[in-house]
DNA sequence: GAGTGGTCTAGACCACCTT
DNA sequence: AGGTGGTCTAGACCACTCA
């Protein structure tokens, strides 16, 4: 279907990097580039293609755009490995479910720290602005590759030593684990975004990569906040899937 | 939160694109550019800015990714409205949430025909490749605004005389009223994708601009499927959201 | 240190939208 | 017809990665 709607009419001419473009999503089809592999130089592609390297350029950020290839900064572009499905009505955790696909998840602290409640957060923690949160820092990679970067707020009164956990795995399963917590509700916001800066530099790509922003609350029973959490992915690394009967 | 970890250590110069970025997007946040307006054109923002022109769109582009604002071809680029929320949980129709948000949706039908099955679409209906499947291919706007188009494949079987209906509101109340369906299941799948060709010149948009790819299919108490839905959306015009309980 | 992508310049012509 | 964005060229220097 995406083929069928978006690759009709492929016969006019068309601009320079589209032809660049088609070129380059059909090595990459036919395997001629590899999953993983890595493409010509920018300066040998306008070699071989006889085109300036600002419409080289453009031609790779059109695949970037795809989710077909990726760039680590300075380094490369590199042909995208398949996305994981995350299905938000499944939660299981990133290390279950990114190996259950048959992938290596790992996962890296950056930072754990206490934070003043933003305005922002204080309207989510119900709580006031300045107050004491915990904010912990991760890196999360599929694989070997890094595909995103979250911050996770936790009010400490739920978890008053949490800063001293092992927190490189499933924070859920620590909270529920260690502090009796039971999350029955799950709220999930998704939205395209760009990933600029500090989050850009965590994930080794150039500022304004696209991405994806995930962001997670998740609930107890008396409807108490238990996880505020912020994921910066790669946009090219996930799929979401949502499977809903509909009520009677 | 956004803004917390996206716009940490703005003290650097850093590239010219950026400081342009961070001015123009300063003059959104403070609404010295409304919602609707637009801006003032690439060589108008390179008088202002010393920048070559190319500096200028790369700042554009930039504001583009991270949904600030959206040209139209050829036109100028403009503040982009606010998103409209897409929960598939509770999945009532375009129409209907869209004018349950204050905004004014419209549907415009592109073409209707009968298509051959692709190897694809006989692995979704459970049916030989070049069996005839009914297409209708729509464009949707909210407040004049085109958002999304898409292309609806249902099998003949289920509505015989679809293509003579009136298609320009709700499909899904068409089957239901009009064939007797029921839709008990819903499974949706999403991904960021690039805007291009057909689609791209259907929204008005350049091609290779960012966009959300929306996968939609409808299944009755049978399992048999209804609807098979493709949707490619601006990705500054929708924010997913799911609320999920968790099961005990 | 060689090579890579990241940033930037200063032009140019075109197709298309707007009036 | 005039202005807009879309495409393209042919350079340049820089920060960084990698061997």
């Amino acid at each position: 279907m995406t083929e069928r709607m978006q690759n009709a009419a492929d016969a006019g001419p068309g601009p320079h990097y589209l032809a660049l473009r088609d070129h380059l999503a059909g090595e990459i089809a036919q395997g001629a580039l590899a999953v993983g592999a890595r493409l010509p130089s920018e300066r040998q592609l306008q070699l071989g293609s006889g085109a300036a390297r600002g419409t080289v350029r453009e031609a790779l950020f059109q695949l970037e755009a795809e989710g077909l290839i990726y760039r680590r900064d300075r380094s490369g572009w590199y042909v995208s490995p398949p996305p994981v499905v995350y299905d938000p009505t499944r939660w299981a955790g990133f290390m279950a479910y990114v190996a259950e696909q048959g992938r290596v998840p790992t996962t890296e602290t950056l930072g754990k720290q206490s934070v003043a409640a933003s305005a922002a957060d204080a309207a989510v923690f119900g709580c006031a602005i300045g107050t004491p949160l915990f904010a912990l820092d991760r890196r999360r990679a599929i694989d070997g590759r890094p595909v995103l970067v979250e911050r996770i707020l936790v009010d400490p009164v739920i978890a008053p030593d949490l800063l001293d956990e092992g927190l490189d795995g499933s924070l859920t399963a620590v909270l529920t684990g260690r502090y009796g917590v039971r999350v029955v509700r799950n709220h999930v916001e998704m939205r395209p975004c760009a990933l600029i800066k500090d989050v850009a530099r965590a994930l080794g790509v150039a500022s304004g990569t696209p991405g994806l922003l995930v962001v997670r609350r998740s609930f107890d029973a008396g409807d108490r906040i238990i996880e505020y959490d912020h994921e910066y992915w790669r946009h090219d690394a996930i799929r979401v899937l949502v499977e809903v009967r509909t009520r009677d």
